[in-house]
This record gives C-alpha cells, sequence and structure tokens, in this order.
DNA sequence: TATTGTTATACTCTATAACTATA
DNA sequence: TATAGTTATAGAGTATAACAATA
C-alpha cells in the first residue's frame, strides 16, 4: 500500500482530529452529553449570561444550529434562559448543570493531557500555536 | 467574552481541522468532487488493483460507507472495476478518473502548501510528527 | 437596518446491523 | 472462520433560506 495521503498535513489533521473527536465523544456520553452541549456547559460557565448568537459565534455553530442545542440543554434542565431585553436571552448553569460542567471540564482536562502526552515532547510546545495559526483568518 | 476552550489543544485541533477541511471541501467542489471521492481518486492512482475494503482501511472509511462511494465514481466514468477473485474487485481510473484525479493532486498541493504557510516557521517542521503521533494507536 | 431567535429542510458523514457469497 | 461487498437505516453535524420581533 502507497499511502501517499499520510504525508499531508492537511489530511492527517482531518484524521487525528477525527480520531480525537471520537475519543472525546465517548468522554462527553459516558456524562450523558453531546460534543456541542458539553462544549456549551464549560463556556456557560465560563460566561454566565452569554446570548446563544454570542455562543455560536465562539464556537462555530450558527444560530439556526444553536437553537435545538439549547432547548434540549434547557429542558434537560441544565441551563436556563432570562430574557435580557425584547429578543435576547441570557443563559446560566442550573445548579444540575454546573455539575455537569465541571464533570465536563474533568472530562476535557482528562482528554487534553492524554492528548498532549503523545506528542513527542519537542514537537509539544509548538502544536497549539501551529493550530491557532490555521485558524486566524 | 472568555474563551476557556481556545487554549485547549483538542478543541483547536477540531476546529482547525474544520476550517481547513471546509477549504480543501470547496476546492474539490471545482472539480465536482467530494473529499471522499477526491482522497479515492488520489489513493487508487497511487496503487492501482487496489480493492474497496483496503481503500476503506487506509482511508479509515468504513466498508459500509464505501459501497455508495465507489458506485458513484463508477456511474461517473472516473473507475473501473475489475473481478480478482469471487468476492475482490480491484479498481483502477479510467482516463477521464485519471484527469481528475490529477487535477485533484493539484488542487491539493495547494492546500498543503498554503496550509504549512500559515504555520509560523518555527513551528513547520513539527507540525506532521505531532500529528501523526496522535494518529499511532 | 442589522441582529436575535426560531422553524424547516436538506445534505454529508458516520455507525451499526444484517445478509450473501467467497477465500 | 474470516473477509468482501452490499443494503438499509439511524444519528450527528452542518448549511441555507425564510420569517417575526426587536435593537
Amino acid at each position: 500500500m502507497h499511502d501517499v495521503m499520510s504525508e499531508l498535513p492537511g489530511y492527517v489533521l482531518r484524521r487525528a482530529a477525527a480520531a480525537m473527536t471520537t475519543e472525546i465523544v465517548a468522554r462527553f456520553a459516558s456524562l450523558g452529553l453531546r460534543l456541542g452541549e458539553a462544549s456549551i456547559l464549560m463556556l456557560v460557565d465560563a460566561n454566565p449570561g452569554i446570548s446563544s448568537s454570542a455562543l455560536g459565534r465562539a464556537l462555530g455553530i450558527q444560530r439556526a444550529n444553536m437553537a435545538p442545542i439549547i432547548a434540549r440543554l434547557e429542558s434537560s434542565g441544565l441551563i436556563k434562559r432570562t430574557a435580557v431585553n425584547g429578543r435576547m436571552h441570557g443563559l446560566a448553569l442550573t445548579g444540575h448543570g454546573q455539575e455537569k460542567a465541571d464533570a465536563a471540564a474533568r472530562v476535557s482536562a482528562e482528554q487534553e493531557a492524554e492528548l498532549l502526552a503523545r506528542i513527542p515532547r519537542q514537537y509539544r510546545a509548538g502544536f497549539l500555536p501551529a493550530l491557532k495559526a490555521l485558524l486566524e483568518r
């Protein structure tokens, strides 16, 4: 097998992200959370009162796709919505939501630590800056 | 906005991969190809006679999901299938498929070059090895 | 005028299970 | 017994368009 793709950074980036995503999805699933839900809980925790739109912009999720996720989190009793004005709702964690957010943060920290540990030591420091550079513009 | 996720390598890995995928998807789409189709054409080009199963293993695509992709490529006249034995089919590019594979390879090379160029020079060499390490088991 | 939130819809990719035919 | 190929189906994520209400 001549694996011509395996030296292409963009291709390997996609495969590595898929592999890591599979792992974190399984970890969040053990908490009864989807990937997007867990991210939202952690971001609401750090930004109480944030709006659904602002969350979506931060996470790269479109408004239209945020609506059902927020609805699910609210009907699960993990977040509550408070009207800020006639069109915006501030989001905050409920008590149960705070527990889930804390659990998600622990699971996330475990995953991130294991991920970094797999990278050869000499490449670790450069990994995040390299990825960040790909996200600019 | 306190963006607590933006320092998490695993999270930024996912976002960066999504951003790069959006770009390469658009480029392949201009050739009338989907991402998986383009990868398959390039891999068949480098491995004439390869089976659908072997392709799937190399690309991380399950057998069940390969079937419709291969069927589409065959009905588009880009690949042809030749029975190797009673249960395996060897895949090869048609003339038109070869042109598409060449075009896909050019587009891929452009994308990969631009991707690398965005990474600060001192982190470039370590980027691929770091990603590869995440794919080992 | 631009933004928020929402509904509806469609597409892609992925995952599983089941089946046959063959090595 | 394990593998190749296929079909069917379900889930998750993502994309666009459109609309009402409000800033």
